[in-house]
DNA sequence: GCCACGACTTCCATCCAGTGGAAAGCCCGG
DNA sequence: CCGGGCTTTCCACTGGATGGAAGTCGTGGC
């Protein structure tokens, strides 16, 4: 007695791809059960779908039984032209920055409502910081996000500003201050936060241009801006100039 | 009149990742047939999976109508916790390394038969190299990867050693002279090249050890080796010594 | 201007590969 | 030694993937 009913719309390609979107920040190692439970899709299946992926290097298997993401993934996601050549071109100047001002140095897009990460520099001894490569992070809370939201098309600002969650308690959560600074942020040509996101840190952040389209933000992260941001914003323009013209 | 007689031993899932292989270096955007050529598929079939694909955000499409790895690829690959968790530890490191010696860094684990660079810090005007972060280059031809190797299993010594492709007129190619160097490796606990990969560029490298086994190298590249090879092996020693403790 | 050619996209009858419930292993901890 | 949770294997069934062919689009040669 076995059976068969597929739920509609979903292609068995799109099974393999459900397993794979179940790994994220907060599940880096799963089990079995716990892949089968968030990609909502039975155990048995799963379990064939893991061997298959596992076989190609999509997952690796730690000794304890739990799959992780492998590093052929790792591997061809480094082929993906947008991040690997923004990265590339941006390396040089992010050193640059990070040796004029020993501010931890960030280069961010946006996808979707989020902050995507391309790269960061950590200073040694510098404010802590929750940003990881590859991770995100809100568009409202960080020096790169307002960049990015203030040059993203109005239904994507809508959709942040309508949904501004809380992180300290400076986090600006009020749709209509936020819209006010985001303006300025077109009018000045940075943006700044004030430990929105993390406490005792602060950020400034300017746009990369391609062309006359904002495909990037170029940011530094210090304990704070009294005093040093038109130093900071300087540095930051010249930088994001060199590397739009590259591009 | 339609047919159905897929060859034996390829699921569904893996035709998908069939497509996902045909990239890489040298392939990073190809149209609709390339991908079926390269994968060996009909043409239906991949147009079916690269829509898939392409919805899901596994594969970007340019304007030209080309295919290239999309962004969820590389965003997903930075869960694999060996790359990353690795990078994230060595990260602090690589930067005191370049600030100490002024060098191109490169941080390196052995996958097979290859080196796969997980990082990299390029001096700006330092020596050419023609490494990429998650890129590939064979075993024989590069400190970090005679560091590996002389580390590796003998069956993987036995086939690099069987296969020593010329790169440059420096590139050892006599499988006796490269085993010597290995069991040198082991004993100095250090790899040198000279100009074996690129003309004009030295390097020196070393392991890093996670528990007893060696999980990586470090390496550095320079224009001359000539007086600095102690100093710049102590420096190595030391950082490895660190990541190491941190692992 | 028009046709020919290559590349991409859509269609659909066929049929076998994927499916998933169930049952059998396996491993701990009590 | 037994019970419960997790993983692995099994297999009859069926509906979705398949791919040859036909349709469409774009382009360059004459």
């Amino acid at each position: 007695m076995a059976g068969n009913s597929r739920q509609a719309g979903t292609s068995v390609t799109s099974r393999a791809l459900a397993i794979l979107s179940a790994f994220d920040e907060q599940h880096r190692a799963m089990s079995l059960s716990d892949i089968a439970a968030r990609s909502d899709l039975p155990l048995a299946t799963t379990h064939r779908l893991l061997g298959e992926l596992s076989r190609w290097g999509a997952l690796d298997r730690l000794p304890t039984g739990e799959y992780v993401i492998g590093r052929k993934i790792w591997d061809i996601g480094h082929l993906a032209p947008a991040e690997t050549g923004l990265r590339q071109v941006a390396e040089p100047f992010l050193h640059d920055l990070y040796g004029a001002t020993l501010a931890t140095v960030h280069l961010a897009v946006r996808d979707g409502t989020e902050v995507v990460y391309l790269d960061r520099l950590r200073g040694n001894q510098s404010v802590p910081v929750v940003s990881k490569v590859g991770g995100r992070l809100p568009l409202h809370a960080t020096g790169v996000g307002k960049v990015l939201l203030a040059h993203a098309p109005g239904e994507v600002q809508d959709t942040v500003l309508g949904g501004l969650t809380r992180i300290t308690s400076y986090t600006i959560t009020q749709p209509g201050t936020l819209r006010r600074q985001l303006r300025q942020v077109l009018e000045k040509g940075y943006a700044t936060t004030r430990e929105e996101m993390t406490l005792g840190a602060c950020s400034i952040a300017v746009p990369i241009h391609q062309r006359d389209r904002v495909v990037a933000a170029l940011g530094l992260v210090v304990p704070s801006l009294k005093g040093s941001e038109q130093r900071l914003y300087g540095a930051l323009r010249v930088a994001a100039q060199s590397i739009g013209r590259r591009l």
